[in-house]
DNA sequence: CTGAAAGCGCTTACAG
DNA sequence: CTGAAAGCGCTTACAG
């Protein structure tokens, strides 16, 4: 039923040549009859017919993204943003969810090169090796992972964490936590290590927690073991472990920030929602994806070799959930609490 | 680069047609034949080309979903229970987010009909008109929300509204409060009308506020009201209004459920780790997602026209914003925060 | 600047 | 059960 090029060209009284030159490369056309294809496709309703399209040019003009989890807020957002700037491209986005498994994470990806033009994957949990695999299959983009070789956007964290580590070495904390996560996160090495490093520079006493798992349970599951360390403060790996752990701490009738200060990354939507709200370590997650997709859209037109990985910066985003230690403050009559 | 069924054809010793049969209707081809073209795939790693099967056989293979916003946790939810559901089918799932624009909606339904071979439009804003035109374009199916001719899965949210009211009944509430959104919001008229009808059964007092917007946002904007109401009770359109109505009681030292009682709907991720955890009506995202795309599945294979909306169940979910009223546990001692 | 023709890789009546 | 052939709707050297 759709209206095909060889319409339009009769109408018109041109070749579909013509026609097809008229989308593709309108300039090789005279101003005259490109309008008068124009003005045909316009009334007749017509666009390029995509799989024709796809066969004859050997490109799809779809982009691939895979995720561990869109129902985890932070991929959400990333999926929003990259959605967003492929259609401006005028390109389409092919979605699927790893359900958090390396395993499937290859295999989907494997199976959706087929159908796109190039891949995004978002904090792939896969082998350095597979994803060079998964390379030779389509052209992939890592967001929030670096892999030599590989082109990559990232959000060093190191910055942001710093910031975190002198902000609560200014409200006078002197012993803090971190909460790790698997080693095998990329992300968990640079932020543990810059932390690290800041707590020394600040001469805060740091005690190492974990690894937990990355999410809301994970900080529940940490929150008695920092409590019971003496510490007035702690950074964890993410937003919602963060939240765990404040959730957690409050149930225990321990204030958060009175009694404990608590930091998040990620500043994904919960973040400002939660009650205290949290201070946490911006990610840019929406620039990630833009900036994922311009990559990909460089690399597929022959540009932009994988040298270094794209840097975005994070920095601290201050609330409510960290505050001056007792003894800044002078202690206070409800300090009983905590100890 | 990639092996085309010409190539296993010759090294099979078949016709391409053979190839093809081995594909889409296997029992037209003798045993062996189709085992040897098997194995000689599998060697080489055919795999039929997309673009050119799309082409011949003039499907796609894919399903086009657009949602108002992906970063919501409600739709969220949906996409991935869409996109696990589709990816079994052994289809893709192209993914757009209208950004809550009911213009922009049409558009992008109108645009990702050619590239599709259906679309799922959860909670489309667009008007009945509109959807019947996208629906000339490309098969459509409505989530969460019904209209007249469309196949839809909806969840009729009185049965879980009951329950609600019935439950704050049982903590001995006389006085509640509903917050509506939009006029224009079809789940909007399911559930105040429920809930009208479930206070007036259960003597209850309802006070409608309203319309507020339907995010965190529009919560806080009606907790004043609320309070100020006298109500004990109130129930929000959905879980983003409860928190947000939590939120702001909270920072004005208005105990919940202690005070009053908060009730949400939608069950998304935030109910079960706010704190306190959300008493919520649970709408099960992921059971709609899976039957919307059987039910397009249905309709492109022709079958399943659109009679009645398919129909989830939705169901209470008691947690911890929710309590007894003061009256029912006598006059507490720290009473005086709400009056 | 424009057109005729070949080709992209599959599927599917039509014969046999 | 299997193959030759046409066709799906475009794009793009190649001529002119």
């Amino acid at each position: 039923v759709a209206v095909t090029s060889a319409k339009v060209a009769a109408v018109a009284g041109v070749s579909t040549s013509t026609v097809s030159r008229v989308f593709l490369s309108p300039d090789q056309v005279t101003a005259s009859t490109r309008e008068r294809v124009l003005a045909v496709s316009r009334q007749l309703g017509y666009s390029p017919n995509r799989a024709a399209r796809s066969l004859a040019m050997g490109r799809t003009g779809a982009i691939g993204l895979i995720v561990p989890d869109i129902a985890n807020p932070f991929f959400a957002e990333v999926v929003k943003a990259v959605q967003a700037r492929v259609r401006r491209k005028d390109h389409a986005v092919l979605v699927a969810d790893s359900d958090e498994k390396p395993g499937d994470e290859r295999d989907i990806a494997l199976a959706m090169a087929k159908q796109v033009d190039g891949l995004i994957l978002v904090s792939p949990r896969s082998s350095a090796e597979d994803l060079q695999e998964i390379n030779e299959a389509a052209p992939i983009v890592l967001a929030n992972r670096a892999v030599d070789g590989l082109p990559a956007v990232v959000v060093p964290s190191g910055d942001g964490m710093r910031q975190a580590v002198e902000h609560l070495a200014a409200l006078g904390h002197e012993k803090c936590c971190y909460l790790n996560v698997s080693r095998r996160s990329w992300s968990n090495e640079q932020r543990e290590a810059a932390v690290k490093e800041a707590c020394t520079a600040k001469g805060i006493e740091l005690i190492e927690l974990g690894p937990f798992e990355a999410r809301f349970d994970g900080g529940v599951a940490a929150a008695d073991t920092v409590r019971a360390s003496g510490a007035t403060a702690v950074i964890a790996h993410n937003d919602m472990m963060a939240i765990g752990v404040i959730s957690r701490l409050q149930r225990q009738q321990v204030n958060v920030p009175g009694d404990i200060s608590v930091i998040g990354v990620d500043n994904t939507v919960f973040a400002g929602l939660y009650n205290p709200a949290l201070t946490t370590v911006r990610i840019p997650l929406d620039d990630m994806g833009a900036s994922a997709v311009d990559l990909l859209l460089e690399v597929l037109a022959g540009g932009a070799e994988a040298n270094r990985p794209v840097e975005l910066d994070a920095g601290l985003i201050v609330r409510e959930s960290t505050g001056p230690t007792r003894r800044r403050r002078g202690a206070g009559p409800d300090s009983s609490a905590t100890r």
